[in-house]
DNA sequence: ATAATTATTTAGGTTTGTCTAAATTATTTT
DNA sequence: AAAATAATTTAGACAAACCTAAATAATTAT
């Protein structure tokens, strides 16, 4: 099926606000992520809702259906797959790629994809730690928990971010964290949560607050 | 100057039709180039004037403002820079990147062209052998004529076609002309102007007629 | 030079995606 | 359980980019 671009925000935002759990995905809460009215919202809605691409009741919020998580899906691997592209091939920075994407996942064109897919030889993760789905849509799921719930000594790399801001992305950056480091849990002050780690195999320590260690994701190191 | 799609479009269109040498650029043949009825073309002509990027006077035709010239420069460039990515990069063949390119030229990031424009190695010249304008719009000019005004034991370079289409595009590649190919006139049909070519150093001669050799750019080999 | 033809513009309308203001429904508070 | 508040929807409008039909200007033919 085919989508204009206003329509596949409209799915994308839907699967996000699905994927953090909310039980009932309210108008409200979709003009917040896709920063329009919430008339305007309703509107949107009831036309994916003729196209079947949601489920939709009056005043009882919305859900996506089967064709549109696919298409949902779709957008949200062929941003991830863009954002891959401008960080490995062109020397972006992981900070910056996020608005960029956001045009290029427009772009219409299967044989398109299915050629990037291969020349960023069929990867799992995009640049923040995002899982890009395949072309059937399924995730490659990985075993990740946020830093603030690591325990004292445990060997961690860090495979992903909850926050994707600019500003956090680039304050890891600052204090030499980045998708794939390895790091220690050398200590946790018990009265603020707030983490002493060492980085890599070297003797760099650095020290970072519980809102941060919420805002990493990491995985067991082998 | 922030530009709609369908801006960039017009300006493109009225670009091109400029370069046809066509001394007055009219409301109908605008409409040809963009797929639109002329009112409609009327309409989009004035808010392109308002907004000083071409110049209108009522029924007396359009020409481009430096500010136009420069916007479809800029577009052109994209749009060269990225059938270049996807042929060279992707490998698409060069009968299938226009449709892509179309959408890909819209991307709004400077940053974006820059990188691309360095990860393609600075280029001077698209997959159809037509000049990639530098940051500051100057095309760098080649001296080619169409393969039709060259005459007997001429040895050439094919450098360029006229006809961009995808049926031609693939006619050529099935008799083995690509740009860049080295090729020598061997025979002049004097009565309909047909042509017998040998192809690189070999032995591969074919017949082509003045229909294909007309579309067909080159230069002389040095 | 007038008539016929063609090109261009104006007028009025449509669709997409947005908006604000008002009305309606749902939820929460007391 | 009624009142207050919050969420959602409807109604009416707007800009962008298109359309058709009618009017007007320019060009070409006679």
């Amino acid at each position: 099926m085919l989508l204009t671009y206003a329509e596949e925000n409209y799915l994308k935002a839907i699967y996000k606000l699905r994927e953090g759990n909310n039980s009932r995905i309210s108008t409200n809460s979709i003009a917040g992520v896709v920063a329009t009215a919430p008339a305007s919202v309703t509107d949107m809605i009831q036309k994916l809702a003729e196209k079947k691409l949601v489920n939709y009741e009056r005043y009882q919020g919305v859900s996506l259906t089967s064709q549109g998580i696919k298409s949902a899906v779709n957008v949200i691997r062929k941003h991830r797959l863009w954002e891959l592209f401008l960080v490995d091939k062109l020397g972006f920075n992981w900070d910056e790629v996020h608005e960029i994407a956001e045009q290029l996942e427009h772009i219409q064109s299967e044989s398109l994809v299915k050629k990037l897919y291969v020349f960023l030889d069929k990867p799992k993760w995009d640049p923040h730690g995002d899982p890009i789905p395949d072309e059937q849509g399924n995730f490659h799921l990985q075993k990740t928990f946020t830093l603030a719930s690591a325990a004292m000594n445990d060997k961690l790399v860090i495979s992903g971010v909850v926050d994707h801001r600019a500003d956090f992305l680039q304050y890891l950056d600052k204090i030499g964290l980045s998708l794939g480091k390895k790091i220690t849990v050398k200590d946790i002050t018990a009265y603020d949560s707030s983490m002493t780690l060492s980085i890599g195999g070297t003797k760099i320590v650095k020290h970072i607050s519980a809102d941060v260690a919420k805002n990493i994701l990491v995985a067991f190191s082998k």
